[in-house]
DNA sequence: TCAAAAGTGTTCAGCTTACACCCATGA
DNA sequence: TCATGGGTGTAAGCTGAACACTTTTGA
């Protein structure tokens, strides 16, 4: 991922290519997505997925991170990109080609007034109570959830969604909320998230219901992929 | 994928878009790239992959079908998206964005003749031995590499490089090739292809310097992916 | 009868899964 | 003292890696 740089007033656009950002985070146990809103030509407002035009001089990933910071307040966040959506009827008014990506941020960096500041209107909605949204996003969302949990699987992604402090049953939790899958075995999941060294107990402890839980923390010299095993051969 | 159409001579292009195809195959026991000749301003020749632009009324998927038709002769075979380049600076002369495909075809469908009959002059290039290629075209086939040798232990592709009919031995071959790695044991990867059931033996056998082998082929109702096994958790 | 290549069986270590159990806290 | 949720240990069964072995052909 390049660094962003600045964009020029005057700046000339491509035509025929815009960037859309499929952003997640998880709230509340339910894994949410941003969307902001579009006015109709008809006055009615419907939801889309943050993103725009890309500047002639600018990269792909420059124009996704900028159209984040714009329509979302969101900065700073693990990005990559998905697929490129680029049927010809996809936007009935004019034919444009879609570069997708995905993007993770945790809750606890989620800024309240930098959000509200954004004209786009940035609200987060339910991954599995989506509202009605414009061109084909229902269907990049959906292909960016698979993805997710593809990603989910064989890398430690996961970190991207969490707090810089979290317990192990949060962790888990996250797991579940994604993969929509309650079946986890408690003992299991702590044995191979302690054997793959990917976390740190930190010294303090979360209040609960029952036995106080210990807070943990990733650590900063994780790799964050991991090589799928072999299936075939 | 959607099916093939035609397309007008009269038809509009995209301009900041292009398609590119990693058409690969295997090759006495090599793996290997499609390259077509391309004139540079100065006269001198060089390779590039082929593709081109997209038509206004035309998917992506068939633009790159139809350029892989037209500039290889190849047809029918697998094909999926693989990423899209957009780097300003990769085309010095015109901001363009590549979105790349990578395609798999068996030796045995590669048919001289209609090769032949394209302008383009279509040759085969092994992989670990490339000539200098156009724009950022190698940069390009290298992912196409990384992630042929990611899909392939997930999935099944390796059978879209394959003849009809082969050895266990041919197949093992094909992995090492692919895979560049000579230290597949020949009798767990025969019990392994055995238990997935994702080939059949027929009532041949091909001669060889010592025991004949038996011939192979792949069973028609394959699941051709395969979820691969969860890292985390 | 020997080299070459096909094809099979067996063992052992390590991993996954399931499940039972103990621990610390607040009401 | 009991409900609640955190946290751990272990046995059974499966998988993968290594390697030795048998079979079938042509020269």
């Amino acid at each position: 991922m390049n660094d962003q740089q600045p964009v020029a007033e005057s700046m000339c656009w491509l035509t025929d290519v815009v960037v859309n950002v499929v952003l997640f985070t998880l709230r509340s146990r339910d894994l949410q997505v941003c969307l902001v809103q579009r006015l109709g030509s008809a006055g009615e407002i419907s939801w889309s997925l943050p993103g725009g035009q890309i500047g002639v001089e600018e990269s792909l990933d420059n124009a996704a991170i900028r159209h984040l910071r714009d329509q979302t307040g969101v900065e700073g966040v693990y990005l990559q990109q998905l697929y490129t959506f680029g049927a010809p009827q996809r936007d009935p008014n004019q034919r444009v080609v879609c570069v997708a990506y995905f993007a993770l941020v945790a809750a606890d960096r989620l800024m309240p007034e930098k959000q509200s500041a954004c004209s786009a209107n940035p609200t987060w909605h339910s991954m599995y109570r989506l509202p009605p949204l414009v061109l084909d996003h229902a269907a990049i969302l959906e292909y960016a959830l698979t993805r997710l949990r593809y990603k989910i699987e064989y890398s430690a992604v996961a970190f991207e969604l969490m707090p810089e402090e979290f317990t192990l049953r949060e962790l888990q939790d996250a797991y579940m909320v994604i993969l929509n899958d309650q079946k986890l075995d408690k003992a299991n999941f702590r044995k191979k998230i302690r054997e793959a060294r990917i976390v740190e107990p930190i010294n303090s402890y979360r209040a609960t219901g029952g036995r106080p839980a210990r807070l943990y923390r990733f650590r900063a010299d994780v790799q964050l992929e991991t090589k799928a095993r072999r299936i075939f051969p």
